[in-house]
DNA sequence: CTTGACCTGTGTCAAAGACACAGGTGTATG
DNA sequence: CATACACCTGTGTCTTTGACACAGGTCAAG
């Protein structure tokens, strides 16, 4: 009662409940920024509990915005770092996303081959029986599966040359 | 000169270095694959070595072609313990690739998304200077992309409600 | 005062290897 | 034979981004 009507000042400061469910994340999260020193809360001495006032909410903010751009947490700890002297954050940022997006792009690609891949098995597995494992193969699906696929390097090999 | 010669029997065995080479890999993901027991080598007591028989050589090639189909470590862990019963592991290989495509096909879309994020904000940001940063902003590149993500959002609610 | 629901910080764990490090081996030279 | 040097080895630790377990604190209802 007391301390919601004197809200003047302390209201908006959140524990790290409410803040991770205002911003749609899980406490962990905010623990863990936290932890590395991303966000520095207050502390209450009587309770040790962290209070996080609107600059670290700002910033809280502002690290999932990153995020979600596919910045890593070492990015974001280097951009907070610059924005800090005073300087400009953004070259830096051009910069850091080009490395991302080129990472992304490698990404991408491999989880692509690989659906491709699984899905190839899975459509050619259909017309094969199960086999009880031999003294050299432990499943006959993985293996016949492996070894057309280096047929297919080799074709492909074949006919780039 | 004399190992060498003597090859009727012993010439299969090949300590980390051979093996991974002989199968493109590195020597850390042999000795991690050996760590965790999934090849067990035998030990020479005079230094300590690994050597790896003809039938571990068998064995880590299925693991790297299962790998190849997207199996994860704990995944080939356990075809490889149906498969030592005796039994055909066939039925538990076709169950866990269902899983392990469902999966990759959400890590597809997502990296998918995540790259045309990326793309967006990079033609988004040609046009934009740099600019320090304020009290309420770090990088005002990546806040205001953040704030146009939110706006698609919007627009797209609207429109498929 | 007690019960129970919820909240908190801290410590540990995860996947799949990569890397560092101290020491062993083997061989080409002095 | 000794020494230098290149390469090889096993073991221990590190990575990333939180998730989870746990013991205890807090707060309102009874």
């Amino acid at each position: 009662m007391f301390g919601l009507a004197n809200l003047s000042y302390s209201e908006v400061y959140m524990r790290v409940s409410a803040l991770a469910k205002q911003l749609n994340i899980t406490p962990d999260t905010v623990r863990y920024y936290t932890r590395i020193g991303l966000l520095s809360p207050v502390k209450n001495s009587s309770n040790g509990y962290k209070s996080y006032g609107k600059h670290e909410q700002q910033r809280l903010h502002f690290i999932l915005s990153a995020r979600r751009l596919g910045f890593s947490i070492e990015d974001i700890t280097q951009i907070l770092a610059e924005a800090a002297t005073g300087h400009s954050a953004c070259p830096l940022v051009r910069q850091l996303i080009e490395q991302r997006l080129k990472q992304t792009e490698l990404q991408f690609q491999q989880t692509q081959a690989l659906r491709a891949r699984m899905k190839n098995a899975l459509k050619q597995w259909q017309s094969e029986p199960d086999k009880p494992p031999t003294g050299h193969m432990v499943c006959h699906l993985i293996e016949a599966f492996n070894e057309s696929l280096i047929e297919e390097q080799h074709y492909a090999t074949e006919h780039n040359a």
